[in-house]
DNA sequence: GCCAACGTTGGC
DNA sequence: GCCAACGTTGGC
């Protein structure tokens, strides 16, 4: 079982919308960065990803979610009214992937961002790097015990 | 709202 | 292939 993290702004799509989703479990769609989409690519039925807030006040891991299938084509990139929508996608290449993900844990203590910098543990993880970016990326699973563990206990 | 960092596009 | 211009991400 391999392990990441993912973003979502909660404007956008909340872990608290994910909870109220049919089956707790949504198509994670609209991702338009090819490392992004290849690592969603290499995602296995059964892996686990941290649920993180980014844009938000505070950022932080929110919670953690299982990986159910493994990738498939983003219908939102081929929908004119989707604000996904991508003119180059056509049904033969799509160009861009989903996961289906569903939720495992909503944590009873978010881990914001602040205090993940903090934890030396944390400090080689991506999310973590000056002008990191990437929505979707791979975790240690030290780093993703790292975190479930902080977030289960009070400060 | 600002802006630094990054990815993508397109002219050459 | 270079690189300037542009659009986006995301913390603050």
């Amino acid at each position: 079982m391999k392990h990441w993290l993912i973003k979502s702004e909660p404007e956008e799509f909340s872990i608290g919308d994910l909870a109220k989703a049919p089956r707790r479990t949504t198509a994670w769609d609209g991702v338009r960065n090819y490392q992004a989409r290849n690592f969603l690519r290499a995602m296995e039925k059964g892996d686990r990803c941290l649920f993180y807030h980014s844009n938000a006040a505070p950022p932080a891991v929110v919670g953690v979610v299982e990986v159910v299938g493994s990738a498939r084509p983003d219908a939102s990139a081929l929908d004119p009214a989707s604000p996904h929508h991508d003119p180059r996608a056509t049904a033969a290449d799509p160009i861009w992937s989903v996961v289906d993900v569903r939720l495992v844990e909503i944590f009873p203590r978010p881990v914001p961002l602040d205090e993940l910098r903090g934890v030396k543990a944390l400090a080689a993880m991506e999310l973590l790097r000056k002008g990191s970016r990437l929505s979707v990326h791979p975790l240690t699973a030290a780093e993703f015990r790292t975190i479930g563990d902080r977030a289960r206990r009070t400060p």
